[in-house]
DNA sequence: AGCCTATGAATGAAGG
DNA sequence: CCTTCATTCATAGGCT
């Protein structure tokens, strides 16, 4: 989490311009959005523990206005917050899924998240949206995750042949170290 | 691009060990991946003999696990390296092409600045949220340079005064340009 | 001692 | 929803 020292911009409105290296020239004040770190942990306690996925139009309409209190902030960018966080959280377990995933349907897990499901808390309904499905919360935890689905065709062997992708051997190395034990060096699911 | 004489850690079994000091600020199990000359090779090679560019997730699954031979890799790193690959090698042409370019422009090089495609579309505004696919309504809106812009820009977008928007404890946000920190009575939760 | 550069990583914004 | 483009931050390592 935390990438070093990244502050964004405290307020909506000048750039850091951490003097790192050449000089832009660029007098514009980026033109994109930089969420304050105010703005983070609120789309994250929306996303994480309010279960919030894919906000209905008044819903953004509600947090981009709450979330204007701490900084320049356009509805769309709270879409665009909604949509890249979903897909890449899925993005990145896509990655690191299992290519010759041996155990399927392992019996159980014992499902450590016990206490995370106590996140949920009030927060009724809005809208009556979606019902909230209200995954998960993981937030820290890799994306380990495994077995849960059966993973279609993605088990086993893989049957896509983009024609061989390199002329040099290519041989199936045989379940590497998959460091599903070394949670620490897994994915890190960066956020923020 | 051109001095590739790095040996790094040639061994995929010696990690680097992130945690050099356990004086880590901020713990960031970080060392970026460092690339094997081996799986440079390899990714050149298919960048520019097999013509991959952005590789499918299964592609990425299959090159990842050879690159594997050569050293630790994940999946994000060959992901990563695709997509900076193809991003840098564009944003070089872009330069180049700007010196013998029909298009007459203010010559002037040496200007990082690559000419914002900066396409305003003055959408108006997107009324009818629930009728209108909320996406195209947000595509639309302007990008609002900033500049002296004041926070409430959005030119007309935001109209609806919502008076609670998450259910929760919505306390009528009343300016505060205090400390932010404690300004967590959002949701009368703190996070992390 | 450090700058500089190439490049890995992250993420906002769109496109489809 | 998933993929792609862009811009930017951070950093390893070579060069001066």
């Amino acid at each position: 989490m935390e990438p070093q020292t990244q502050q964004p911009t405290e307020d909506g409105g000048s750039n850091k311009a951490a003097g790192s290296s050449a000089n832009m020239l660029c007098r514009r004040s980026s033109t994109r959005w930089t969420p304050t770190t105010d703005q983070i942990r609120i789309l994250k306690e929306l996303y994480y523990n309010k279960g919030v996925r894919s906000p209905t139009v008044e819903q953004i309409q509600r947090i981009c206005l709450q979330l204007k209190r701490y900084g320049k902030i356009e509805g769309k960018n709270v879409f665009y917050w909604f949509g890249n966080h979903k897909a890449r959280e899925r993005q990145k377990k896509r990655f690191t899924s299992d290519v010759h995933v041996p155990m399927q349907r392992s019996g159980l897990v014992g499902n450590g998240n016990a206490g995370v499901i106590a996140f949920n808390r009030q927060m009724g309904n809005y809208g009556g949206y979606g019902s909230m499905n209200m995954e998960k919360s993981f937030r820290d935890c890799s994306i380990s995750a495994g077995g849960g689905t059966s993973s279609t065709g993605v088990g086993g062997s893989i049957s896509h042949n983009f024609g061989s992708w390199v002329s040099c051997s290519v041989d199936p190395y045989s379940s590497s170290s998959y460091t599903t034990s070394t949670s620490t060096t897994f994915f890190g699911l960066n956020e923020e």
